[in-house]
DNA sequence: GCAGGCAGTATACGACTGTCTACTTCCCTG
DNA sequence: CAGGGAAGTAGACAGTCGTATACTGCCTGC
């Protein structure tokens, strides 16, 4: 059933260990990998066949890890109310509590390899799709439609992800992050309600109720 | 006047080719710049100390790059009604017209250098700053308080920025991330129109005139 | 109980890296 | 015209890298 052996996972978690600190995925070498996770450099080669094979690896590992917070998430905001501040709160604490597979995430999206890009934004796509029929089979936003949340959705995911980064190294600004994210899907959602209206309208029904 | 004699050029320059194809700035060799550049490897020690050093003068380079840029942009978005709309279409364009550039800001922003991610953010938070402030001065969009100006102008230009590289590498979704861009910014800023309002005071607002 | 495959080790090779010292070339200035 | 400093070159150093081949131990199926 568990498809990692011991070595393979060894060196799996040597590089999440390594690119915590100040590495990249792509930047990691072999020997690097065998060093940390206390392994024959050699004994890399019985578990992967290059570099590339071995990221796309750990980004498989990490992707499940984040399904299985994913999950976590879907069932605690079924039983509450207000499901942007709760969902968001929850999702920064699952990041604090997973910083090597965020920082990969993060760092690897924009990286230099292509082949982690696509393997990621699909990766992203898939999270992002699924918020968004949750948001819809809900219908927490009923006046927007529904290409408009699969895209604000889109938009979410990334906004998320990257503030990530500064959630997890700067514990001063944690709140900040967390009800700049609120205010960030409130008002994506709320300014799209409105998209049918004119610039003018918009100001005007602003100023009503001031 | 010019700071820049032949040879540290020649490596600055070298530097950013390397990076637009699958490279990081943090993962350059010393070696590799020179062959690149055409020089020999020792030459390098005569215009930086260290890496680390040339990293911040690349990123000192592609910010006076940018700067110029900026400059351009505020002559142009003066004689402008729909600011974003042109503003969005400019500023795409000149991502398209700097491929370097762009790509070192958004790969180093999250890379496994601090130092350089330091001045990146700063440079990034300069940037806002500067655009919220062309706004409030402008009067663009009164009903909203000055902060939350500066909040949603961070938030921008971190989202053009993650947008760039799609732009820059996929010709096909350019139009498609253009009209998502000025979604964006549209959206933010009248969700923010109606930050004092209750959730069913805003659905109530939405439904009146569709 | 033994054969075969799998995980891990040992050693070695060539290529590449950052850094050092010593040398040459060129331009600018007095 | 002479001299000095800056830019660039040459060669060498120790270290690391990825890779290949050959080896040992263990577990499992027959």
């Amino acid at each position: 059933m568990n498809a990692l052996t011991g070595g393979k996972l060894k060196l799996i978690q040597a590089a999440l260990r390594l690119i915590t600190e100040t590495r990249s995925l792509t930047s990691l070498g072999l020997r690097e990998l065998a060093r940390e996770a206390g392994l024959n450099p050699n004994t890399f080669y019985r578990h992967f066949k290059s570099l590339d094979e071995f990221g796309l690896q750990v980004l498989g590992y990490i992707a499940e890890e984040m399904k299985a917070g994913v999950r976590d998430l879907r069932q605690m905001a079924d039983s509450s109310e207000q499901a942007s501040r709760d969902t968001v709160a929850f999702v920064y604490h699952y990041f604090l509590a997973n910083p090597a597979a965020t920082t990969v995430a993060v760092r690897e999206l924009h990286g230099p390899s292509p082949i982690l890009r696509r393997a990621l934004e699909s990766q992203l796509e898939a999270s992002a799709r699924e918020m968004a029929e949750d948001i819809i089979e809900r219908q927490l936003v009923s006046a927007v439609p529904p290409e408009t949340i699969h895209e604000i959705s889109r938009m979410t995911i990334r906004y998320i992800l990257f503030r990530a980064m500064d959630y997890i190294e700067k514990p001063a600004q944690r709140e900040t992050i967390q009800t700049e994210t609120e205010h960030f899907i409130n008002r994506q959602f709320r300014g799209a309600m409105l998209d049918h209206l004119s610039q003018t309208e918009v100001e005007r029904l602003a100023l009503r109720q001031s």
